[in-house]
DNA sequence: CGGGGGTTTGAGTCCGTTCAAAATACGTGG
DNA sequence: CCACGTATTTTGAACGGACTCAAACCCCCG
């Protein structure tokens, strides 16, 4: 269950910058759990954390380790990979810039549940347990932030299941798509949509539920199809309705009751 | 989104029991999120508490409606069901006695996310908002508690996320009369196991991301390989060994990777 | 006794998988 | 910077599990 012995700090050798942006002026501090501070609490949550740079692929946290404490994405993305106990590995999910990471394994005070890693180029916040904790005494609020962000999760993971249940390969391929475009979709100068894939096409395949072979195979049905061009990781959406269509299209959807 | 208005108490009209079980004698108590509560906070949640019986297939609260407050189960089953935004309607859960219902919604400050009725014969508690505001409020190791509630459900979330991607029908159905009996399995006269299923194929299919025509066929392989019989709503499964061989055999299994 | 929903059964189809091999991308050391 | 070995991706052909559609069946209830 736990391969490897526990570490003392964030996994990984990624340097420590203290340069990084302050939590006051963070990017993200509307979103981010932490909003819910004072000014006051989050100077100390400034003086406590740490600040660190991962390379694509590299571990943030692994599976079945203690939970030392929570990280925020400052930028980049993370994937999240799952291994069951039957050893089967899948990724569960890919988290934006502006999330925290690891709040689930510690508040819960049980081991990191799957490994995290830097999908792309990523800057990452490092909050020891200790602060995490005694800020979360200090102010309940925080506590009801991080119960909702699960909240939302756990809908989030429903909602994966039924699609995964309803919605074919290229339904959920195409989805994928629309939220990446959501988070990291920029507009060429024709108009169309481009993005970078920020995952192997086995991580992509895991995420979906599907084989590397179908994520192939649905990736040239769409070039064919004239609803996006692969070039390597850029994908281009000439025409964003059409991608949007493809949602549409539930082939065989259960007779919703009543 | 919300076909039919709010109410004001509980819905249907479950006739109110003011005799149910003390919540400081409950069966529950050890397991349930308020046994971190006092003896005197027992009291008055015991005091402000309803207490209700549904008949199967009633519907205790409905999805889209604001939460009202959080229901227990005293005895019986309860079923969730979800519709999504594309109409396609599908049952997350059986969730089994002694557990609590609608916390997510109430402590997430969202109107309820699924709809939940009884799966079969069933008694609940009714807290209103207010108490459990209080409480929470009282004792933040409550709201702790039910942190730690919504992280498991995402954790079991997940994990039937992969199992839809991983296993084919018959493991999955395996795996959930695997987990009935764990529930509600009885040991007959000549040592095998029997269980009543609680739902109907419908919902089992639903369940476990099938068509019914597929559980039915699934079935009558499983009687036919002499895993188990069914005889209307009873199972009966001579060896347990044989069925929980069924879990192993992962066919087609993806490369675990490292 | 006649619905009516749920379940079963059968036949045919399709989507996604499996397996194997070729092609491409990638990182590393020379 | 190029050559090489490895990992990933792609392609092809064949298989199979679960689905669709349609009809028959069943049981419960009025």
């Amino acid at each position: 269950m736990n391969p490897t012995a526990p570490r003392e700090t964030p996994e990984g050798s990624a340097c420590t910058i203290h340069a990084g942006e302050s939590c006051l002026t963070c990017a993200w501090r509307a979103d981010a759990e932490w909003g819910v501070l004072s000014d006051e609490d989050l100077r100390r949550l400034d003086a406590a954390r740490s600040f660190n740079a991962y390379r694509p692929g590299q571990v943030v946290y692994t599976q079945g380790h203690p939970a030392l404490g929570v990280f925020c994405i400052e930028s980049g993305e993370v994937l999240l990979r799952r291994t069951d106990e039957h050893g089967t590995a899948a990724v569960t999910a890919l988290v934006p810039a502006g999330r925290a990471l690891g709040y689930r394994a510690l508040l819960g005070g049980v081991p990191y549940e799957e490994t995290a890693e830097a999908a792309s180029e990523a800057r990452l916040c490092f909050i020891d347990r200790a602060m995490v904790r005694e800020l979360l005494d200090k102010d309940c609020r925080l506590g009801h932030r991080f119960f909702r962000r699960v909240a939302e999760d756990l809908t989030a993971s429903e909602q994966a299941r039924i699609d995964m249940a309803t919605l074919g390969v290229r339904q959920r391929f195409a989805h994928f798509l629309l939220t990446l475009k959501d988070r990291r979709g920029r507009v060429d100068a024709d108009g169309s949509i481009l993005l970078d894939l920020p995952l192997a096409r086995q991580d992509i395949a895991s995420l979906l539920g599907a084989r590397p072979e179908t994520v192939t195979r649905t990736v040239r049905a769409l070039e064919e199809d004239g609803i996006a061009t692969f070039d390597g990781r850029t994908v281009r959406i000439p025409d964003l309705d059409a991608l949007l269509d493809e949602l549409e299209e539930r082939s065989g959807e259960p007779r919703h009751q009543r």
